[in-house]
This record gives structure tokens, sequence and C-alpha cells, in this order.
DNA sequence: CCGGATCCCCAGGGATACTG
DNA sequence: CAGTATCCCTGGGGATCCGG
């Protein structure tokens, strides 16, 4: 990117950060941790091969991001943030929290994916019973498997799947997710697709708070 | 800016700010409050003017910024931010948390003018003597005055003249800025072209802490 | 199949001139 | 002062192709 050339923490910033697409791989790389090519694209749909590995080379030589050679029988490239790069992620939950409005007026051609979900599970995700023994949940959609835990008074979720989940929800991703955030309740998602297995009451033990200001 | 078409926050919200120059320029309002077209021309160096004037209609559609018409005899435009705009400003200390390192890498071409320390002295900065009576320390450079005033245990910095202050001080913008926000002494500062006049202990008052993980 | 590189085309940004 | 109009050029979108 062409720099601002200002000296200000802002402009300064922003000359690494600021580029279309940039934010949005950090925030792949913030939900996967290690992430190879082919996932971040996944992720990005839309963006031009040509452009993400730009912003890779850019990411990784700025410090944000390493790469490593996975050992075989893998033998992929990794890529995966750097503790600068981790840094960012104040900044991203400073954008989706002035942003929450926004979620609301969603277009219909607008994409949505499952692992989407962690990062707000993450910065508003709580544990409605701390006290209770932690549950287990499976989300299965037309994408990516996604494993949320519920104990001990927090949230935590990941891409991947759980040995034996408390509760296994199964359907369209959109409506799962609405159902996840507490937008809708299991009776309105089950109209909309989804199938509940095992203890539902899990549920109950999400509490997604809305953001500060919000 | 072209949607990146993601149920995302974070992707929503780059939908609207995360454009090229709009996040400056949200800066400069926030700097200060009621703004002239020429004003925003002077605080961000090197935008095109179509492209200033594009940014001021978006951001005014999104409801970020609203323009009022100033009363006779000033007759002009004003630009300033709605509440919904006033909002970024974590998404601003969030970036600026994130950059002060690559502050210190400033290139010899880069620019620097004195209404820009407004936002680091609101954010960073401390009364070092809350219980002592107030100081007011003008600030003269070849730019635009600025205004800081710190007692109570809290700082405010805004762009214009003190009517008594108890020190002035006048010089070359850079030293300036960086005596304020405690990267030199005054000894170092005078040897840059700063000359002082007035209560020089009142700059012992001004305590600018490192933001939160830098 | 993975991790890109290459090519073409268009939209968005930069610089300057001009106008109500 | 507050923009519009214009021209040019770079950066991004989309597709295809290529080496490991």
């Amino acid at each position: 990117m062409r720099s601002y050339g200002q000296v200000c923490g802002v402009a300064k910033g922003l000359d690494l950060i600021g580029d279309r697409w940039t934010l949005l791989i950090v925030r792949e790389l913030l939900i996967r941790d290690a992430c190879r090519y082919t996932d971040l694209r996944k992720g990005l749909p839309g963006i031009a091969t040509n452009l993400l590995a730009q912003r890779l080379r850019e990411l990784e030589q700025a410090g944000i991001v390493l790469t490593e050679q996975a050992p075989p029988p893998v033998a992929t490239t990794l890529f995966r943030l750097t503790e600068h790069g981790r840094a960012l992620e104040p900044v991203l939950k400073a954008i989706g929290d002035w942003a929450r409005p926004q979620l609301a007026e969603v277009d219909e051609g607008d994409t949505f994916q499952t692992h989407w979900l962690v990062l707000p599970l993450r910065f508003y995700g709580e544990d409605a019973e701390p006290d209770e023994p932690s549950v287990r949940i499976q989300l299965d959609t037309e994408d990516e498997p996604l494993a949320i835990e519920a104990g001990g008074g927090s949230v935590t979720a990941r891409v991947g799947r759980l040995a034996d989940p408390d509760l296994v929800l199964t359907g369209p991703a959109r409506p799962i997710g609405r159902l996840v955030l507490g937008r809708v309740d299991l009776d309105e998602a089950r109209t909309l697709g989804v199938e509940a297995k095992g203890e539902v009451t899990a549920l109950q033990r999400l509490n997604v708070r809305a953001p500060p200001g919000g």
C-alpha cells in the first residue's frame, strides 16, 4: 500500500492494515490459528488468488504473519499470526462492536460460513451457569463442523469435531448461526430446518451479550 | 466501496470504513468537532479533492457524518460526526494502540501537524498532579495553535488559543510534539529550536502513558 | 489437490484544472 | 470556499494456467 506519510499512529497503522482484504485475512488467522492457503481462500470468498498471495507476502514482511512448513505427511505451507499479529484482535473487536447494528441489515446475496461464529462467541460469549459441569455442542452445517464448549463461566469455539457432544445441531448454516447467537429460539430455528439431537438445554448455557455501547 | 458481502461484523464494518482515507477523515473530525472542507483538506495532505468530496458523501449517507450550514457571517458548510460517527473513536484508539511501535520508524518525508497531538493526548494523557491547580500550555508552531490544559487528573487539548497560558512553547512542530509527548526533555527540545516562555514546570504535569500491551 | 503465477480488464484512486 | 470535471494510472476482480 501507498503510505499516508503522516506522523500519526492511526495513519501508520493503516499503512500496514488498511489495504482491502488485509484485516479479513487476519480475521481468518485469528479464527483458525494455523491455516493453509486454501483454507484462507475458502474463508474469503471473492478474493483474487494473486491478491491473497501478495497480501500474505506483505503481512509476513510486516511481521504480522509467519509461514512454516508442516512436516509430512501434511507437507504443506502453514500461515500463522505472530504475536504482533495476534495483537490486532482488539482492532477487530472494536470494528465488530461498532458494526453490530449493521449486522442486522444483511443482504440476501451475503454469504455466511459457520466458522465466522468463532470471533463473536469469543468476544461476547458467556457461560450462563458457571457452576454447572461444562457442556459441548457440535455444529454440523454444509461447511466445516464447529465445536463449542461452555463451562467455568466462559465459552470457547473452534473449527473441528467433538468426541462426544451433549448436543448436535444439524442443518443450514445461517439459522444455526442465529440460534447459537441467541437471535432466534429453538422452535423458530426448527422451522428453518435446524435439527437438534441430544441435550437441548445445553443451548441455555450460551449467553451472547451485546457489545459495549450497542 | 464494493461490499465484501459477508455476514460478519468485521466485514460489515469494513464495508463502511474500510476505504482508503475514510478513517483519517473520521480522525480529523474527532479532533476538530465541526470542520470546514478546507480544514479537512489541510489535515489530510495528499488527498484528492474529488475523493474527499466523495468520501464525505458516502459518510453522510452511512449516518456517520452530517453537514450543517453555518449562519452568516461565516456562511459555510460545516461537517460534523454524528453520534454513530463518534462511536468510531475506540476503533481509532485500537489502531493507534497497535501501531505505537511503528510510530518510532518515522520516515524523513513524513509530514506532521500539531493538531494530530490531540488524539494521543486524549487517549494516553494524564495529569501528574491531580490536586494542584490546573495549568494551561499554548503551542505555537508553523501550523495551527494548540491549547492544552492539565487539571483534575486529566488532560484536554484542542485547536485554538488560550487567553492567558502558563507556558508558551514556540518553534518547529515536530520537536514540540515530541516534547509534549514526553519523548524528549526540555533541554533536548531547546537544541532542536523550541523556545519556552513562562512556567516551564507546567510540562511536568503532562504524563503520557504507553498504550495497553505496548 | 495445493500454492501459487500470469494475463486481461475495469473500477477506484491520484493529480490538476476549472467553476458556482 | 467548496466542490466538479477530467485525465491518467495503479490496484483489484476474475479467469486461466502451471509447477510440485
